[in-house]
DNA sequence: TATTTAAGTTTACATTTGTAATCGATAAAT
DNA sequence: ATTTATCGATTACAAATGTAAACTTAAATA
């Protein structure tokens, strides 16, 4: 039995998602409008992603006379969350932090983020091993010398 | 005419990269060997996926005797980059933090990451604003009170 | 040279995703 | 009560993806 198969949602998904996020509950209607200009989608692309996510059960439905209010089942942030999870999970360990610093430094971060940041990495600091080593298959990584624990 | 069109990578090819990326330079017969143990896939499952790679031009072939001998086209950090700015821009640029703290957390990072990662925070500190506006649409984001320029 | 065998190529096929037209039901308005 | 304007549901359909069998070709070997 499937226990909190963590929903996928795709990207043209995560587009109506953020609509429901933004507003906390949506007819399909808004969520065409906002759509139709953001992503110009004709109104019947929405109701099915709409139909999609309901089915996978990233929104619910209530009815609302005529019509039906949907609203996200999961936060934003824990699907934020769970999606870095699955792309940081399919990188070699060994390179993450490289790719999270040239995130760091591709992104626009608030001084209440950097300084959350820096507290962490501080934190994490004091346990930090020197090297981490890669997970490639197999185990023969061109990691350049000595910066990786592989051998 | 399609210039630098990120080749996009799916994520059962990029197990395939994956092990290009180790070894440089490796036959389909290896690569099979390592994912059949890896992810229990079949030699004809390894085949289609090169054989898409290589349509893709994530992969060269050059002939070798019988057989052929692939080469990545794309440096791992280089796609892990682009992927990383895939992901982070269909985020709301106003949880980017908040989601990019949560990796940090989450991983395991050497010294070396940790502090490459403070220096360049503490660089972007000099010139950070005090709060990321979200690029939700539409523009009634729901962020909590004075975290955010949305309005 | 004939045969074997291992590579690559072609074909297959279900599922997911992107994108949408059309149909049917029903609430709202007349 | 009937009409109508919407909604949601059904159907559509191509491309991408996951997964693999079958076929073909060419190299290696007997």
């Amino acid at each position: 039995m499937e226990v909190s198969a963590a929903l996928n949602i795709s990207s043209a998904e995560w587009q109506v998602m953020r609509v429901a996020w933004t507003l906390g509950q949506v007819s399909s209607q808004t969520v065409s409008d906002v759509l139709a200009e953001k992503m110009d989608w004709k109104a019947p692309t929405v109701k099915t992603l709409v139909g999609r996510l309901v089915k996978k059960g990233a929104l619910t439905a209530d009815r609302d006379g005529k019509r039906f209010l949907y609203r996200p089942v999961i936060s934003e942030q824990q699907a934020m969350d769970t999606a870095s999870e699955v792309f940081i999970e399919q990188l070699c360990q060994h390179k993450v932090g490289k790719t999270l610093l040239k995130m760091v430094q591709e992104t626009t971060l608030s001084q209440a983020d950097i300084a959350a940041l820096i507290a962490t990495l501080q934190e994490k600091q004091k346990t930090a091993p020197e090297a981490v080593s890669c997970n490639c298959v197999p185990d023969n990584c061109q990691c350049a010398d000595g910066e990786c624990n592989c051998k």
